[in-house]
DNA sequence: CCTCCGCTTCTACAGGTGTAGAAATCGATA
DNA sequence: TATCGATTTCTACACCTGTAGAAGCGGAGG
């Protein structure tokens, strides 16, 4: 994928926080999934706080790549659009929402450990970027459809939205939600995702 | 709070959890954060993941207890309540997620955390019996309402809720979200979840 | 009084981890 | 070709962590 060095190495350190954990994060683990001799992420990450911080900064750097060429759909035409039809927009953000559980589960699981472990390392709050764009398109289309407090509305959009996608990693709602990257778990993320955009769309929360 | 040593040491480690995240978990941390003889931890719980699991185990015992007292206002008194006034139940609920954001901080990052690693460890994940309770009385509640999927609509809904506690844990939307244990935190809280409650009660989510 | 037993504290040790710097390798330039 | 600089690899080392077991302690029962 990456061919520099840089790259790889934050690419393989997000592998292994995603198949690990924040414990599992260390200089010789990225080595070793890397493929690479031991001592090479070392030597390009002489601290383990720089290594993390490589690790978000590449996180967002990468999500903000998806979010722009694979918008929400919402975005991607006309600019007043979920008036029309509230159930296809659904649908087009629920698909995008399942590849981040399939295909995208690595990057998915490795960012909210980094937003937990920004907890206590308030300088990679700033870093995490991805909410902010995702969070833009979500106030931009929430403003396009004449909601009162587009800000209010599409922070909690997102957060609602990043929950749905924390409980089917965590699985905590295992019993109810359906294997990602199949149809049904599409199905079921769109019909949520419908009814949020239903709940945030109606002009003022009330 | 507690007064047996298990307890204290296991509110330490949880305490020590949300300060340093699971990399800080340690024996040594959780015996120095209870003020105890260095080894304690270790003696009462030989191993790293027994120490874990006996956390995993008190959060989701003390979660319990927390929701069968405290339970959701929707659940309190009568059998069908949000037909009659959503605003009210929505503000009840907000107080409550407010204070788990405010006083049970701790305990609140301590479960992000846990589900999180139990990606890794499914065996964690049927101990975290949290999110059942909350899911079943949401479900009730649901169903007390006449909607017509509770047990589906009730998982997306403790879903969402969880999503505007972790975002507002992990500061990813530190912008617009008030800071907890204030009234403005409680009346953000509270039009999101009314919002939620509309949605999620409108029968049949469409 | 001594003895036993459970709880508590202490110590030991083998490995893992963060970090720094030395050694080696390689390509380009003069 | 010989030299230089950067990149890459290797090594060293102090410290931390998990885990096991020994030592110490205090109270109940004989």
């Amino acid at each position: 994928m990456a061919t520099d060095r840089f790259a790889v190495l934050t690419d393989a350190a997000i592998d292994v926080l995603a198949e690990h954990g924040m414990r599992g994060l260390t200089h010789r683990a990225v080595d070793a999934r890397a493929e690479l001799a031991l001592g090479t992420t070392s030597a390009y990450f002489r601290t383990r706080k720089a290594l993390i911080e490589a690790v978000v900064r590449r996180l967002a750097e990468l999500d903000r790549a998806d979010l722009e060429t694979d918008r929400l759909p919402a975005e991607a035409g006309a600019p007043a659009v979920d008036l029309g039809d509230p159930g296809a927009v659904a649908a087009g953000i629920a698909a995008v929402l399942d590849r981040w559980l399939s295909a995208g589960r690595t990057r998915t699981l490795a960012r909210f450990l980094c937003l937990l472990e920004a907890t206590h390392h308030p300088e990679l709050r700033t870093i995490l970027a991805y909410g902010d764009v995702f969070r833009l398109q979500a106030t931009a289309m929430l403003a396009s459809a004449g909601v009162e407090n587009p800000e209010q509305a599409g922070s909690h959009l997102v957060a609602c939205i990043d929950g749905l996608l924390f409980d089917r990693l965590a699985g905590a709602g295992s019993r109810t939600a359906p294997q990602p990257g199949t149809a049904a778990s599409r199905d079921d993320l769109a019909t949520a995702v419908e009814t949020l955009l239903r709940a945030f769309t109606a002009t003022g929360s009330r």
